[in-house]
RNA sequence: GGGCGAUUAGCUCAGCGGUAGAGCGCCUGCCUUACAAGCAGGAUGUCCCUGGUUCGAACCCUGGAUCGCCCA
């Protein structure tokens, strides 16, 4: 292992051989073997400091990785190595969950590809298979989800058919059952027929689909009533379930029909009597105001139905096809069947018109078949009793939901909530822990036969025992439990609960913060804090950190069936891990909006991470030139210097490091990790590239190589150079764990061992951060930015150097240009550094020179050459018509009384502190005008 | 039908009472010994519309438009 750790062939060789561009591709996957080899993210319950845990949302065991697991991981990542830097013993417990009905599907469709069906090859069989499948492509995704650079511990991975996991389950249920919390009965369910199982609501989505409104007659069974009525006229949507109508029901305020309630109606077709009755949730005005009442197919009508005490006739198998109950037409599919019923009421004067009509249809998520509203006889959870509980922790801030505008979201699906059907007629998942005593109804199963619920067989058959006498006869449930109620446990399912003495759990349970998308707000966030609140009696987690999803570049949701994935390996591959993460972080904003990520599908590129990957090159190149400039001799970091003898810019770099280590801080802690990707791009690129680098050089590379002061100052410039990165890159490695880890070795040249991961975040120099001295330096490179503009004005070439004379009756300024003068020369290329008064510049008239303005600070290039003086004055009367706008503007503010009463003093004086630059502008660059004729 | 979000530079988005910003793109110079995946300079806006509150509105409040999402 050490030949390994050590083998690496980076950027810590000498300094000068490294390559200009950074090459992700190596460097992350070493970086990943090394973390995970060294063991750095497993972590000691025994260990001290303050335990910080999160579970990851496992993601589905066949799948494979989406844009969607990219971006939660990143944020999660980002999260976790932030508190690991801050010292505490972080556990980020990974796995994945069995997907039942996912599973089931891919293995019988191979099943089907072989002309075998699971019912042929039998339960044992068909598991066996499932197995091999899960061991054969369950390892996909985690091997993805390492690739991008995931700090979790897999030592600790989970599976949710784990043998705990699976003890977890079962102890849930009996837990749940022995409290009334989980009973059976026949409802009406969602029925999937392509997975053909009971679904829970949440598995299925409305869409609005084009179709049709059919209207049929209903003739009166005793010929016309006493108005003469012959019939009543029903519309519908589904024509097929007519074979199932057990009634026809009307408003009883609608004085249409309110005399023919009681009458009888005979079903056309089927030839059943059904009755007319009155029921106040018809609607008047939707069609006829008739409503044919199907209780076996349709949730209203269930409803309605038992209301009346109506029959149920389920008219359909569960592979939606027509059962015997609709006569002529069982045997044929449920959308045949429509047709045909709709040709034979035609046939037979039934139909009286149909109309296009867009309506809702439930399809199944999974299947994506249209689900049927189906009567059978499953299991449910109970939950209101758990909801109740939820929303008062809720009221307690347990937990808390960021943004919070979704701890509303999730309330108020906790106060109207429906009982959750958590069994799925699948064989892949968790077995009901339920056995029926089958020897109390002669051997076989029915609706009647009794049941026990025990945590294992053994357990189940001395409770039969003791309840029906020593020789029953029991048999285990046939089905298997909704994959989300393990996932409901995942929190302290994965840290050994319901083992009591397990440490884990002590040391990380509840976990600290749960991050997660919206979407499954309901189907997990809900679960866990429901189950959690019952079996653990507190919330499972402190912090809930929602996020948006990743948009395609058109803006529509990514998902695998509209094809628009966007594949995270391919930009990987293209960018780098740590800029696609970088990428995906900075676009996150603090109230947790749905994230675009630009695309190109012809040549797989995407700005945005491109973007990212260019700052990761920055830094790089940041790190090489430090490198060049500390090597020979190797700098001593340890080494004190004296504070006298820091720049002025070397404290306004510690301010804005200071600085900005506390805002980042402040981000990462309040999940706002947009806005800290953001603060350290600039601090990185803006403040420490573009200006202390630059300004540092000449002290860095010093002419008079041999004077003391200028080693003093060199040795200084190292100093800070090295602090600044240094801390620069503890502070990216959340966002970049894999390129800071390779730059901090290379710029520290600590042993591999010892990880960045798991250093110390540094300390805020909160004595070095001074706002003064950050404002003016904005004016000093403000001054620097006139020069460098009044150069690109004028035509000057780079090579040629002139004097600079700076004028401005700004005390604080002058003297920090004064003070500045030999870092900053060299970025204007000025042969001559000069600050006056304007008193003092008055006795120093300048006639040919060129000039520029900015509020108080008159700027003068000494210079003879002739230049683009049109140019020039054309810059200049901009200036004047800018700076007489800005005037008449302020000044007009200011001749408000009101604004002057009633603003506050600190704006009114800003107010006219703007003026008066802005006179002086217009002033001074009149002046230059003239000068210039 | 109920609720939630969005609407700001060509594009993607910040800002959420003191007169508008970033990245990308664009224009003009630069291969300046860390970086051309770069450096320097520059241009660009009825802040969706409408009233109102305020000395002052992109920001707060009315009403509306458009787009998107969730729930029934």
């Amino acid at each position: 292992m050490v030949t390994e750790l050590n083998a690496h062939a980076g950027i810590s060789q000498a300094a000068g051989d490294l390559p200009k561009t950074y090459d992700p591709v190596g460097t992350e996957s070493r970086w990943q073997r090394v973390w995970e080899k060294t063991g750095a993210f497993h972590p000691d319950p025994k260990a001290s400091g303050e335990p910080f845990s999160v579970v990851i949302p496992p993601p589905n065991v066949t799948g494979s990785l989406h844009m969607g697991h990219a971006f939660n991981t990143a944020l999660i990542d980002t999260i976790v190595r932030f508190q690991r830097l801050k010292g505490k013993n972080v556990l980020c417990l990974p796995g994945t969950d069995h997907a039942s009905i996912a599973v089931q599907t891919i293995l019988e469709k191979k099943l089907k590809e072989k002309g075998l069906s699971r019912e042929e090859i039998g339960r044992e069989a068909f598991l066996e298979r499932a197995w091999s499948w899960r061991s054969e492509s369950g390892g996909r995704i985690v091997d993805q989800l390492r690739r991008l650079g995931y700090s979790v511990d897999w030592l600790r991975q989970r599976f949710t058919l784990d043998e705990g996991l699976s003890k977890a389950v079962s102890e849930a249920f009996v837990r749940l059952h022995e409290q009334g919390l989980i009973y059976r009965g026949e409802y009406l369910v969602n029925w999937c027929p392509a997975s053909q199982s009971a679904v829970s609501d949440l598995e299925v989505e409305m869409r609005e689909v084009d179709g049709h409104l059919w209207h049929f007659r209903y003739p009166f069974t005793n010929g016309p009533t006493a108005d003469g009525i012959t019939h009543l006229e029903v519309a519908t949507t589904r024509p097929e379930t007519m074979l199932g109508d057990v009634a026809v029901a009307v408003n009883p305020s609608d004085i249409r029909y309110q005399k023919l309630v009681g009458h009888t109606l005979t079903l056309p077709l089927v030839g059943r009597e059904i009755p007319v009755i009155a029921d106040p949730h018809v609607d008047q005005d939707f069609g006829t105001g008739c409503v044919k009442v199907t209780p076996a197919h349709d949730p209203n009508d269930f409803a309605i139905g038992q209301r009346h005490k109506l029959p149920q006739i389920t008219i359909l198998n569960k592979d939606g096809t027509m059962n015997d109950h609709a006569g002529r037409f069982a045997g044929l599919d449920r959308f045949d069947a429509r047709e045909a019923v709709v040709a034979a009421l035609n046939d037979e004067g039934f139909l009286v018109k149909v109309e296009n009509h867009s309506h809702s249809v439930p399809f199944s998520d999974r299947g994506k078949v249209p689900v049927e509203p189906l009567l059978s006889t499953q299991w449910f959870v109970r939950m209101e009793p758990l909801a109740d509980r939820c929303r008062e922790h809720l009221e307690l801030g347990e937990p808390h939901f960021v943004p919070e505008r979704w701890g509303k979201v999730y309330r108020d699906w906790l106060t109207d909530i429906r009982d959750w059907c958590i069994s799925r007629q699948l064989w892949w998942g968790h077995r009901i822990p339920a056995w029926f005593v089958v020897s109390e109804t002669d051997g076989k199963l029915t609706d009647e036969t009794p049941y026990v619920v025990a945590r294992n067989e053994e357990l189940a058959l001395s409770q039969a025992r003791n309840q029906f006498g020593v020789a029953v006869e029991i048999q285990q449930d046939e089905d298997v439990l909704d994959t989300w109620f393990s996932s409901g446990l995942w929190p302290f399912s994965t840290l050994g609960w319901p083992d009591e003495t397990n440490l884990d759990l002590d040391k990380w349970y509840p976990t600290n913060t749960l991050v997660t998308g919206f979407d499954i707000i309901f189907f997990w966030v809900a679960r866990m804090t429901m189950m959690a609140g019952f079996l653990t009696g507190r919330m499972p987690f402190a912090d809930v950190y929602i996020h948006g999803l990743v948009r395609d570049e058109q803006n529509r949701k990514m998902s695998k069936s509209a094809g628009n994935g966007i594949d995270p390996l391919l930009l990987i591959e293209r960018y780098g891990t740590d800029a696609l993460r970088f990428a995906l972080v900075r676009e996150v904003v603090g109230s947790g909006q749905d994230i675009r990520l630009d695309y190109d599908r012809q040549k797989d590129t995407s700005a945005t991470v491109e973007s990212a990957r260019n700052f990761a090159n920055k830094l790089w190149n940041a790190t090489r030139f430090a490198l060049i400039n500390l090597d020979s001799p190797r700098f001593e970091s340890g080494e004190e210097i004296n504070p006298s003898s820091l720049h002025l810019v070397d404290h306004w770099i510690l301010s804005r490091l200071a600085r900005v280590n506390r805002e980042t801080s402040r981000h990462y802690e309040n999940y706002r990790l947009g806005e800290a990707a953001k603060g350290l791009y600039e601090f990185a690129w803006n403040d420490f590239c573009d200006w202390y680098v630059e300004l540092i050089k000449p002290r860095l590379n010093p002419v008079e190589v041999s004077s003391e002061t200028a080693l003093v100052d060199q040795q200084v410039a190292r100093h800070i150079l090295f602090k600044v990165l240094s801390d620069l890159l503890v502070m990216l490695h959340p966002l970049m764990p894999h390129l800071t880890e390779e730059l901090w070795h290379a710029l520290t040249g600590v042993q591999e061992v010892n990880l960045l991961a798991l250093q110390p975040w540094p300390d805020i120099d909160e004595k070095h951060l001074d706002d003064g001295l950050e404002t003016l330096f904005v004016e000093l490179f403000e001054s620097i930015r006139l020069v460098r503009n009044l150069r690109a004005v004028a035509g000057l070439k780079p090579s040629q150097i002139v004097p600079v004379r700076f004028i401005t009756g700004k005390k604080a300024l002058a003297s920090a240009l004064q003070q500045a003068k030999t870092d900053m020369q060299s970025l204007i290329r000025a042969s001559a550094w000069e600050v006056l008064d304007p008193k003092a510049a008055a006795e120093k008239p300048t006639v040919k020179a060129l000039a520029g303005v900015s509020g108080e600070l008159q700027v003068i290039l000494l210079i003879e050459d002739l230049v683009d003086l049109a140019a020039l004055r054309s810059r200049l009367q901009l200036d004047i018509s800018k700076a007489e706008k800005e005037t008449l503007a302020l000044s007009s503010r200011l001749a408000n009384k009101n604004f002057v009463d009633k603003a506050p003093a600190s704006v009114v004086d800003e107010c006219r502190s703007k003026l008066s630059d802005a006179q002086a502008q217009a002033k001074l660059a009149r002046q230059r005008l003239l000068d210039l004729a």
